[in-house]
DNA sequence: TAACATCTTGTTAGCGCTCACAATTAACTC
DNA sequence: GAGTTAATTGTGAGCGCTAACAAGATGTTA
């Protein structure tokens, strides 16, 4: 931190002074204004080098009104998922030079999101990431008028505020479809909760792809999203034995239902064929490695800051995005019959 | 959003005019400073409340310099460990009115890291906590001289900069105690980079517990954290049965050991045990269920806000804290002899 | 009652920056 | 060379807030 003879950071006026022209002119430099002559941009970018100014952000953003800050609303933060399209948001809004806020929820419940909504009013941030799969955030939105753009995670978007999603039902009826391929007649669903758009959306899927190959839907099973639940709901499968297939609804739910085969001697994929959702890095050193959906959260994560920014910068209308994910098949699902 | 007449948010004047005060009086109040009357301060809230007025802290911090804005340096957010100390810090720190802003590192160098850091002075952040677990990254740090506090996770902190902390060798001596309670007596270490602070930590737990019981360390194999090295780690240990037991860097890695030992025919714990280090939520259903070691991320999140806290508002002196980790015995160990 | 301390409120300046506009200079055109 | 346009630079005001000080109101003591 360079310091100015009395003591405090340059600013553009000490900038101004050593480069013999006016502050604002100093201010069009940093700002890279068209109209300044080379002799006198290469002048006051001397000035600053010598000197070690950087604008001072607090000044700037009481007069633009802007933060050059995005707010992320998060919650399941320590879930793969989320956390990953964070570090995608995170990447792309630093490459487009803008500082990125984060509030996590504790809990999800409408007091808890207007709070932190309010948190980042207070911070006047220009536009907000929400990154919380539970399908009642959008109604909390519809009411809190944030003045602001907003991308919502995991929403298709209407016309007031942008989404980007992971196409969730492409991806179930191809988690779905490659079990009917190998001659699956009853596939059972392992769901994640229903208030969760993910859930919902993958639930709807599965649903669709056994109704478009004329098979029975009647086997669902919701669970948390939680290895602990995937266990105890899998020794409910196991008991039963009325599947030959399970589409779980993520990864680590299907660890736990792995598990619970392993202890009631159900063998996968000889006597049940299992297969996940998310693809995350260890789903392939799973006992039996996992069949699953891979899902480029970080993808996702950019496209919501391409379309705050289009929005925050060129004010562009509410758009959304959807990030096509991909069947992984390993060796949880037997290789088709034929 | 409540607006003025004219059209834009209401400030201090405006609240002022309502409750016929001066602009002066209301900001006492929003600041609680003491010397206000109980009528004028009722009036001034009614006043607030009436307009919906919040406080623009970008003129708050032009003139208090400070941003109450406190900076996080992570890399790994994808890891289970810095993700949930992330966490920790999020809600320790918007408990104590501070905005958390957070930049993540691509790759951990030198450069980017400075980067960061001057990304966040840009910001004019009150306080930074670094979430970046290599040891190189405390070079940089004092090289770069921030001019705010700072608080290193993973560190013991020195007398500039404060750090907070997993007791590593008292858990990698609980883990290696435990096995030699077992009675083995060649225990392998599957580590993480010896250049992370923690892999070198844990490392270094082993060979402490292993000289003090007069066993030999000679079994050290270096992974890099990922379940897809432990996996090859561990087929070379399948191969070359010298160890009766492993204590593995990471649950991630003892997840793609155990799979490689599955492979290979090697039963656990009968033939080897495997302890593992984080105890995510996922380990109790691996194939067998991991014994690990539990820490607990959140509250050394926490703790680091704690800390922060104290310097920024009390100009307290760099300390550092210690969270005491806790052995979790599931069955990837047998159980002790006696 | 005068003199003083204490509590409460108001006035003024300025944090560092950008915006709107004015002023100056350079570049063309006829 | 005067008139017009375009490019470049400077001036002044003000964004909304807090700090420092000034001033007024109230209470306390001799």
């Amino acid at each position: 931190m360079t310091k100015t003879s009395s003591g405090r950071l340059p600013r553009l006026e000490d900038v101004a002074l050593r480069a013999g022209v006016s502050h604002q002119t100093v201010s069009r430099v940093v700002n890279n204004h068209p109209n300044v002559s080379a002799a006198t941009r290469e002048k006051v970018e001397a000035a600053i080098a010598e000197l070690g100014y950087r604008r001072n952000s607090a000044a700037r953003s009481l007069v633009t009104r802007r933060s050059q800050t995005i707010g992320v609303l998060a919650s399941e933060l320590s879930q793969y998922g989320p956390a990953h399209t964070l570090l995608g948001v995170e990447q792309a809004a630093r490459d487009a030079g803008y500082f990125v806020s984060i509030a996590s929820l504790r809990t999800v419940s409408s007091e808890a999101i207007a709070d932190s909504l309010r948190h980042f009013m207070d911070q006047s941030v220009d536009g907000i990431v929400v990154l919380v799969p539970h399908s009642q955030t959008l109604n909390v939105l519809e009411e809190f008028r944030t003045g602001v753009p907003v991308v919502v995670v995991g929403s298709t978007g209407n016309a007031e505020v942008s989404g980007a999603m992971v196409d969730q039902q492409m991806g179930a009826e191809a988690a779905v479809g490659h079990l009917i391929s190998q001659g699956h007649q009853r596939i059972a669903h392992l769901s994640g909760p229903m208030d969760w758009i993910d859930g919902a959306a993958r639930a709807e899927g599965w649903r669709a792809a056994l109704r478009r190959a004329g098979l029975a839907d009647d086997l669902l099973l919701e669970g948390d999203w939680s290895a602990g639940s995937g266990y105890e709901l899998g020794r409910r499968l196991a008991a039963e034995r009325s599947a030959t297939a399970v589409f779980v609804g993520n990864d680590q739910m299907a660890l736990g239902v792995l598990r619970a085969f392993n202890e009631a001697g159900v063998a996968v994929p000889d006597d049940v064929s299992v297969v996940g959702f998310d693809d995350q890095p260890e789903s392939g050193y799973f006992s039996p490695p996992l069949t699953t959906v891979r899902q480029d959260f970080e993808e996702l994560g950019r496209r919501c800051i391409d379309i705050m920014v289009r929005e925050i910068e060129d004010g562009a209308a509410a758009s959304s995005t959807v990030v096509p994910p991909e069947l992984v098949a390993r060796e949880s699902t037997s290789r088709p019959a034929a």
